[in-house]
DNA sequence: GATGAATGAGTATTCATTCAT
DNA sequence: AATGAATGAATACTCATTCAT
């Protein structure tokens, strides 16, 4: 009934953007200094300046918040992965493109290790939400796009699965060191993740870099 | 800590010990059911067939019953390594070590997938429990006395580091697996994981297995 | 009020008075619905077609709502009554009036039994708003009148008590049988009410129809 | 497990019993004092002296505490009515009964005019609880055997007919008796009442008392 | 007059925890 | 040690009402 082809945000849309960015904002500064169980609408609300009421006009319930922040996060990081992913022909190579890929993530991740890390412990009853999807579909299939550019670099080119382990082990290592914090030096950390995505992608199995005993004794072991 | 014989508590020991066996029992199938909101202590007493008074004689609050479920798979997994860790001169190779850690590794989870599941995103306010030390430090250091023993099949010998990145590399690229069920066989994930593991630990850095074009240039992208 | 013509009020006036009829019709159908909980002025506002400011123009709050429909069915009965009062020459007896007065109002009570229903249900805090006073005086007066017209017949000509009586006793039996439905036919309860109300008006006290036994013994029960 | 027997009201029984008595007690001097929205657990709660805990440990919820008034005041009810009812041989006649009875409801409501005006008002949403079978019928039932003793004073025998009618002529005209308090002393009232249900019970239809007019034309009148 | 976004007081309900038995 | 009735602080959420536009 208002929106006559919505010429730009009209103000109350504006209104309604602050607003939701004023929420979420107070959710994440909240959740991060209190924890899931230490965050309360009506203190969020009051942080960000609205009314409870309000608050609720925009998010059906508690856990709503968290998910809205888990997609806010969710969209930041595939906006980071597809612009990486569009600089294909510029990057020299498969390893130089997968660096790129690495350092940007982790700077992103390390500004904001602390929200991460508490929204990846508070999904709880909000697994399986659409920002779930990400890894489990929208990252692989940006990542399958970014090494269908290099095809000729990988060994074998079965993408889905390779872009799938792709993603996961960039965002498991990532995860584990800005949470973790141990006494490795991103530049190391990054070299590391790089090689091994590498040698996932691009050796031979079962024949793997230097094999000083012997390897043709296929695993046999029990379970 | 699991002195693996037991030898016979006095029978009040033992009663103990049941106790907190049935409410952990409890607890688990409860969080798995009902998740994290939905846990509440007096089911748990209920369910495991004691009063909530008893149950807080052996746990001090609710957090702590999901915790000590924490603890109890971090236990078992500390166990099933150190177990393979000391198969040492038995496994003919690094390579094969690996996977029969990984093997290993992945059969459990595969089996407490629905635990793991809750587990992993129940953390929140219990974030540094001393099992959240596990992997950190226990496990690492387990790893560590394994890779040691292959020693000589590894590049660079900084064995911490070593030992942090693959212990990491393993346990998140199998919760990922279990928790998502794509569509890789175990077989293959199997391969991939110890294939980037070896890479990690026995290439040479910044020279790479196949690197088609030139990597002299060094990565030089923004931050 | 009420005049039927209604000649053609100002413009203004006339969109007051459909406002207000949309939203004493949506209250009723809200209200038949959802019940007293569940009714709320916005979602009455919303189901009026106008805005919650709109509503309180009109209503300076909720419970104003429903006592407005009481209002309403106050003056439909009140109407009825008079129209039927006003019959007095033509109809031949008292027996007759009555009749003509109990079938009426026992068509219009089934054709608004929802609404009954609910809003005798619903008075709690509204309890002495004017429309209480319908069968405290209103009502009673009419009758009052009616009864006037048949004097030679009554018994006693208590005017006051013999219309409150009628009153009541007309309304009371109605009401029960539009809410409960018992297996009662139509026909019945109208002779049935008729016969008690003659009783009560036209029966010498205590010495009543056929007295089987001794009834020279007043009660002399407990209190 | 701890019911053995129950040999008499076991501590905890008894303690219960109280605890709801208070309850009650409570709700019904919030509810006579503030109406249905004035009424709050909490204050309940407070007013009995148990915490809101205990409260909800009887009840599941604030209306369960109205209904249970309901329930209360009708298993009153049934006791008083079928006492009544069991006086039959020892009172002299029909009209001498129903006397007994009316008079002693009548008591019974002066007491309790309070409670049973706003009781009266607040069903909504408790509708069709097992209290309001009460009047549909288990009173109904017990009239019909009360009336049955007097069988040969009726005019005609369809008892379950004549009992719903004598229990809610009774019931009607009692209610609105407290519930206006109309000047008519509680005598006239009784009288009144009593000699109505008799003209219901034990007249020829269509052919009452005093006809003063030409009642064979049946009333032809539009509804 | 009309609108409906914003408000925030108010409340039912839960559940971790205690402690008298 | 075990019990589980009792507690009451804590909180998500609603909705009557206002008022700037």
């Amino acid at each position: 009934m208002k929106r006559v082809h919505t010429p730009r945000k009209t103000p109350t849309q504006a209104r309604s953007r602050m607003m939701v960015e004023a929420i979420l904002t107070a959710t994440a500064s909240i959740i991060v200094k209190y924890g899931y169980k230490g965050t309360n609408t009506n203190l969020v609300a009051q942080l960000a300046g609205v009314s409870v009421g309000s608050l609720y006009q925009y998010f059906p319930n508690k856990d709503s918040l968290i998910a809205a922040l888990h997609q806010r996060e969710a969209h930041n990081l595939a906006e980071m992965i597809r612009n990486i992913t569009e600089q294909y022909p510029k990057v020299g190579s498969l390893h130089e493109h997968l660096s790129l890929l690495v350092k940007t993530l982790l700077d992103h991740y390390r500004q904001e290790t602390q929200l991460l890390r508490v929204l990846e412990k508070n999904f709880s009853e909000l697994i399986d939400l659409p920002s779930e999807q990400l890894y489990k579909t929208e990252i692989p299939v940006l990542l399958q796009t970014m090494l269908k550019s290099w095809q000729d670099s990988l060994w074998r080119p079965n993408l889905p699965v390779a872009a799938w382990m792709t993603a996961h082990m960039i965002r498991s290592m990532l995860h584990a060191y800005v949470v973790e914090t141990p006494e490795i030096s991103p530049r190391d950390l990054e070299q590391a993740i790089v090689r091994s995505v590498m040698a996932l992608l691009c050796a031979a199995p079962e024949q793997s870099v230097s094999v000083p005993h012997d390897l043709s004794r296929h695993s046999s072991m029990a379970s």
